[in-house]
RNA sequence: GGGCGAUUAGCUCAGUUGGUUAGAGCAUCUGCCUUACAAGCAGAGGGUCAUAGGUUCGAGUCCUAUAUCGCCCACCA
C-alpha cells in the first residue's frame, strides 16, 4: 500500500516531474503527518528527549528570526526522533503582558474605546480574543514551516496550570524572603503607565542639553553653577551635592543654597556621588526622580519629593507648571529661568536616554512601591552550578556562557510588578497596613487584591517545567524534565535563559536544559537589523511561497556558523532551491533505473559502487558527528559536496555504464535512501515525497524511519583509492583537452585498459596503436598515462603555459627539498606528514622530468 | 569604563586539537542542449588570510599590541 494518499500528485516512478515543484511537494503533507500522530511523544520503551519551544508572543506574525529558531529545533527533534528517541517538542505561546496589552489598547482606541471605561473583566476578554486570533496565525505558520511540534502538549503562559505554578513560585519566594515589596526608583513608562525592568529599557543617544543654573548660596551674592539635563525636576531637589575631596567646594558643605524659582532653602551635602571632573562638579539631588540621587538621599536622610504624575505631567509641587507635560514644562521653566537671570548657559550635548522597549516613551525614573525579586542568592546558585560540569547548562557555542555568568555576577533586584491588567495578577492582598500573600484569597472582610500583574518573564522563567505540569501534575515532568536542549537567540540570554536557569535551580534543583544552543540575529543584505521602520523586513511566508519551506529551512540553518548573525540573501535561498532541484533530479535518475529492483543486493558490487558506499559511510559518520554538535553549517558542507560532487557528478555518471547490474541498482537506492534520511531533518517535505516513491524502504514514512548508521561492511578502502585515482585521471585528461583547445579529431595512445576511464572519456573512438609524428600532449596520474595526438601548431600560449608549469614545479621542488633537509622538521613533525612530503617531492620531480622531455 | 564578536576571493561566508598548494555558494571567463538536472554539464581565472611583533621545525589558526567595524553591559547630574 502506498502510505501516502496522493499518489497521483507525484505520479508513478517515471513520473517524478522533471522540475522540482515545492508547492506540489509541500501541499497537504503536514496534515498527513499530523493525522498519523507522528509528532506525538509517549513511547515509553524509548529514551526521552525534550525541547520546549521559546513561546512566541501572541502579538503578531512570526518573522524570519522565528523561522530560523524553530527550524533549528525541528532539525534537532526530527534527528533525535529518527535516532530512536521518544521526542517531546512542546509548543506554546506567551501572553507577553505589556506588548499584548499595548496592542489591544491601541485596537480598542481605534474603535473609540478606552481601557478604563471598559473595565478589567471586559478588557481581559478582548485580550483573550486577540490571543486566539494570533494563536491561529501562529499555528498556520508553524504548519507551513513543517514544524513537528506535539500540539497535544501545547501550553499558553496564562493557562490554569501555568498560572498555578506562577502563584506557587511567588508565594514560596515571598515566604523565603526572596520577594519583597518596596519603594524604589524604577523605570516608569508614562505611556503604558507601568514599571519596567531594566531589560525593557533601551538606551538611545539623543540631542539634549546641559542646563547650567544658578543656585545662590544662602544670604550671598555668590552662586553655584549646577548643571542638569533635567531642569524640570528641580522642584523635587532636596539638596545639592559636592565631592568632599573637591577643594573648590568642600568648605561649603553644611551651608544652604536657594532653589531657583521655588526659593526654598536646601543643604549642600558632601557625597562621593559628585564627580569633580564631570560637569561643574556640583550636582542637584532629586531623590524621587533619579536612582543615584535616591541613594544619596538615603545616605543624607533627604526628603523624597515627587513632582511628576504617572502620565508624565507635572504635579502640584511644580507650582505654575502643574498639569504641563514634563517636556513642555522644561521649555517653559527655562524661559522663566532666563527671565529671572538664573540661567547661566545651555550647553548642547548628546546623552543616552532610556526609552520603553514597547511604547518608545522616554522612561521616567520614578519613585514607587513595587514588588521585587532579591537576586543575590538566586544568582549565586547559578554561578555555583555552572562550575559543575555534570549539571551545568552547556552553551553552544560555549562563549555564551560568559554572558550569563557576567549578568549573574552583577545583577540588580528584579522589579516584577507591572501596572497592567493582562497577565498573572499578584497574589497579594492588603487591608490597611496588613499584607497577605497566598495561593488563595484571605478569609474575612475588607481585603483588596493587588491590582498589578507580574512581568511576563516571571512566568516564562518557569516555562521548561511549568509546561510539564509542575508543581501539581508531575507525569510529563518526571519523564521529560530537565529538557535536553533549548534553542534561542543571543539577544534574550539574560531576559530569559538566565531567569529560567535560576528559577529552575531554585525550584526543581535541576538545570532547565542540558544544552543551550544559541543562534544570532537575522539582518538584511546590508547588515542592518530588520525592522518595521526601515521597511527591510522579509516575510518568511513569502519566501516559502516562492522557494518552499524546505529551501528556506535549509538556507537559514546551514548558512552561518553557530552563534553568528545571518545576512539574509535571497540569491542564496535561490541557490538552495537549486540544490533541492539537484536532489530531485538525482532521485529521478535513481528511480528510473531501479524500477524493477526486487530486493537490495549489496554483494555484487563493482568498484564504483564500492567507492560511493565508502564515501557514503564517511559522510554518515561526519554528518552524525556534526548533528550531535549542532554544527549544521558543517553538516551542509559535507552533505552538499557528497551529493553534488560524489554522488551526482561522479557516481551517477559512472553508474550509467552499469545500470543493469543489481549491485549498482542496489547501491543507487541504498545511497539515495541514506541521503534522504540525512536531509530529512532539514528538508522534511521533499525528502518525504521522494522517500514515498522508493520501491524498497524500511518504514511507512521517512519521518519515523531510522537515521543512517555507519556500516563497516560497506567500507572498501582499496576501491575508494582506486576510483579516486581514476577520477583524478579523468579530471587531468579533461583539463588538458580543454586548455589546449583540442577538438574532437584527436587520437590517443593509452597504457591501461581501465574500462570506466575508457567509457567516461569515450576513448574507444580515439584509440590508435602507433605513435604519430604530430603534436603530443601527455596526460598522467599515478597509475594511468595517455598520449594525445592532435594536429596543431603549438601556440605561444601553449609554450608559455608549459614554461609557467616548469617554473612552478621548480619552485615547489626547491621549497620541499629545503623543508625535508630541515632536521627539525623531519624529527619533530609527524611521520606520515614527512612521508607525504617525500612522496609529493618524488611525484613533482617525475612530472618535471616528463614535462621537460 | 567593562566584556564579546568580526576583519579570509569582486560579494556573502566556512576553515575542527597549529601540519606546509586556504575552501564553498554567488558573480566572472571559455566550451557544451553529453536524455536525471541548461535552475544543468565540463574546464579556467581570482586570496601577501586587517597591521606589527612574538612562540614554533611549521601560524589563517596560539600569544601580545595596534587599527577599523559591530554588539552587549554599566555610567552619563
Amino acid at each position: 500500500m502506498h502510505p501516502f494518499g496522493i499518489i497521483f500528485l507525484f505520479g508513478g516512478i517515471e513520473m517524478l516531474d522533471k522540475k522540482y515543484d515545492q508547492n506540489e511537494v509541500e501541499k497537504d503533507r503536514y496534515n498527513y503527518w499530523l493525522s498519523h500522530h507522528y509528532f506525538e511523544c509517549g513511547d515509553t520503551s524509548k529514551k526521552p528527549y525534550a525541547i520546549v519551544i521559546p513561546p512566541p508572543n501572541v502579538t503578531g506574525k512570526l518573522h524570519l528570526g522565528h523561522a530560523w529558531d524553530t527550524t533549528l529545533q525541528d532539525i534537532i527533534i526530527r534527528f533525535k526522533r529518527m535516532q530512536g528517541y521518544d521526542c517531546l517538542w512542546l509548543p506554546g505561546t506567551d501572553h507577553a503582558a505589556i506588548a499584548t496589552e499595548a496592542k489591544v489598547v491601541a485596537r480598542l482606541k481605534e474603535q473609540g474605546i478606552n481601557k478604563y471605561a471598559l473595565g478589567r473583566e471586559k478588557f481581559l476578554e478582548e485580550c483573550f480574543k486577540w490571543t486566539d486570533e494570533h494563536k491561529s496565525i501562529i499555528h498556520s505558520q508553524w504548519a507551513k514551516l513543517g514544524l513537528s511540534v506535539d500540539l497535544t502538549k501545547e501550553r499558553f503562559t496564562l493557562d490554569e496550570g501555568l498560572s498555578n505554578a506562577v502563584k506557587y513560585v511567588f508565594v514560596d519566594l515571598y515566604n523565603k524572603g526572596l520577594i519583597y515589596r518596596g519603594e524604589r526608583i524604577i523605570n516608569w513608562d508614562p505611556v503604558a503607565k507601568t514599571a519596567l525592568s531594566n531589560e525593557e529599557v533601551i538606551y538611545k543617544n539623543i540631542e539634549g542639553a546641559f542646563y547650567h543654573l544658578k543656585y545662590y548660596l544662602e544670604d550671598s551674592d555668590e552662586y553655584l553653577d549646577v548643571a542638569t539635563t533635567r531642569p524640570e525636576t528641580l522642584f523635587g531637589d532636596t539638596a545639592v551635592a559636592v565631592n568632599p575631596k573637591d577643594e573648590r567646594y568642600n568648605k561649603l558643605i553644611g551651608k544652604n543654597v536657594i532653589l531657583p524659582i521655588v526659593g526654598k532653602k536646601i543643604p549642600i551635602v558632601g557625597d562621593e556621588h559628585a564627580d569633580p571632573s564631570f560637569g561643574t562638579g556640583v550636582v542637584k539631588i532629586t531623590p524621587a526622580h533619579d536612582p543615584n540621587d535616591f541613594e544619596v538621599g538615603i545616605r543624607h536622610n533627604l526628603e523624597r519629593i515627587k513632582v511628576i504624575n504617572e502620565d508624565g505631567t507635572m504635579n502640584d509641587k511644580a507650582l505654575k507648571y502643574q498639569g504641563m507635560d514634563r517636556f513642555v514644562a522644561r521649555d517653559e521653566l527655562i524661559k522663566d529661568l532666563k527671565k529671572a537671570d538664573l540661567l547661566i548657559n545651555i550647553e548642547p550635548m548628546v546623552h543616552s536616554v532610556g526609552h520603553s522597549e514597547r511604547t518608545n516613551a522616554i522612561v521616567e525614573p520614578y519613585l514607587s512601591k513595587q514588588w521585587f525579586v532579591k537576586m543575590e542568592s538566586l544568582a549565586k546558585k547559578v554561578l555555583e552550578n555552572q562550575k559543575n560540569k555534570d549539571t551545568k547548562v552547556n552553551f553552544v557555542p560555549p562563549r555564551f556562557e560568559k554572558i550569563m555568568n557576567n549578568w549573574m555576577s552583577d545583577c540588580h533586584d528584579w522589579c516584577i510588578s507591572r501596572q497592567l491588567w493582562w497577565g498573572h495578577r499578584i497574589p497579594a492582598w492588603y487591608k490597611g497596613d496588613e499584607v497577605y500573600v497566598s495561593l488563595n484569597p484571605p478569609e474575612g472582610e475588607g481585603w483588596m487584591q493587588d491590582e498589578d500583574v507580574l512581568d511576563t518573564w516571571f512566568s516564562s522563567a518557569l516555562w521548561p517545567f511549568s509546561t510539564m505540569g509542575w508543581p501539581d501534575n508531575l507525569e510529563l515532568y518526571n519523564r521529560y524534565f530537565p529538557t535536553d536542549t533549548l534553542v534561542t537567540g543571543y539577544d534574550i540570554i539574560f531576559f530569559w535563559v538566565c531567569r529560567m536557569t535560576f528559577q529552575s535551580l531554585e525550584f526543581t534543583e535541576k538545570r532547565p536544559f542540558k544544552h543551550c544552543v544559541i543562534h544570532g540575529l537575522i539582518r538584511d543584505k546590508q547588515g542592518r537589523k530588520m525592522s518595521k521602520s526601515l521597511g527591510n523586513g522579509v516575510d518568511p511566508m513569502d519566501m516559502i511561497d516562492t522557494y518552499g519551506a524546505d529551501a528556506l529551512r535549509y538556507y537559514l540553518t546551514t548558512s552561518s556558523a553557530p552563534g553568528m548573525d545571518l545576512r539574509f540573501d535571497e540569491e542564496k535561498l535561490k541557490s538552495t532551491w537549486n540544490f533541492i532541484n539537484k536532489l530531485w533530479n538525482a532521485s529521478r535518475f535513481t528511480l528510473m533505473n531501479i524500477e524493477d529492483l526486487k530486493d537490495m543486493q549489496l554483494n555484487e558490487l563493482n568498484k564504483q559502487d564500492k567507492w560511493i558506499l565508502t564515501k557514503l559511510n564517511k559522510t554518515i559518520k561526519d554528518v552524525t558527528k556534526y548533528m550531535e554538535k549542532f554544527e549544521f553549517n558543517n553538516v551542509n558542507s559535507i552533505i552538499y559536496s557528497f551529493i553534488w560532487n560524489d554522488f551526482c557528478d561522479n557516481y551517477i555518471e559512472m553508474a550509467k555504464f552499469s545500470s543493469n547490474s543489481v549491485g549498482t541498482k542496489s547501491t543507487l537506492l541504498y545511497t539515495l535512501s541514506a541521503i534522504l534520511k540525512m536531509l530529512h531533518p532539514f528538508m522534511p517535505y521533499v525528502t518525504d515525497a521522494i522517500y514515498n516513491e522508493l520501491p524498497i524502504k524500511d518504514s511507512e514514512s521517512i519521518m519515523i524511519s531510522s537515521y543512517p548508521v555507519v556500516d563497516k561492511k560497506l567500507i572498501f578502502a582499496d576501491a575508494e583509492s582506486e576510483v579516486d585515482e581514476i577520477i583524478t585521471f579523468i579530471k587531468n585528461y579533461r583539463t588538458v583537452i580543454k586548455e589546449n583547445n583540442i577538438l574532437n579529431t584527436y587520437e590517443v595512445q593509452v597504457n591501461f585498459s581501465e574500462e570506466i576511464i575508457m567509457k567516461m572519456l569515450k576513448l574507444q573512438d580515439h584509440i590508435i596503436n602507433k605513435p604519430k609524428d604530430i603534436t603530443k600532449f601527455k596526460v598522467s596520474s599515478k597509475n594511468y598515462e595517455t598520449i594525445i595526438y592532435y594536429e596543431k601548431e603549438l601556440t605561444k600560449d601553449d609554450v608559455l603555459q608549459k614554461e609557467k608549469r616548469i617554473e612552478e614545479l621548480k619552485a615547489s621542488i626547491s621549497k620541499r627539498e629545503a623543508l625535508l633537509n630541515n632536521k627539525n622538521f623531519v624529527s619533530k613533525a609527524p611521520k606520515d606528514l614527512v612521508d607525504k612530503e617525500k612522496e609529493k617531492l618524488a611525484s613533482e620531480k617525475e612530472e618535471l622530468k616528463k614535462i621537460t622531455e
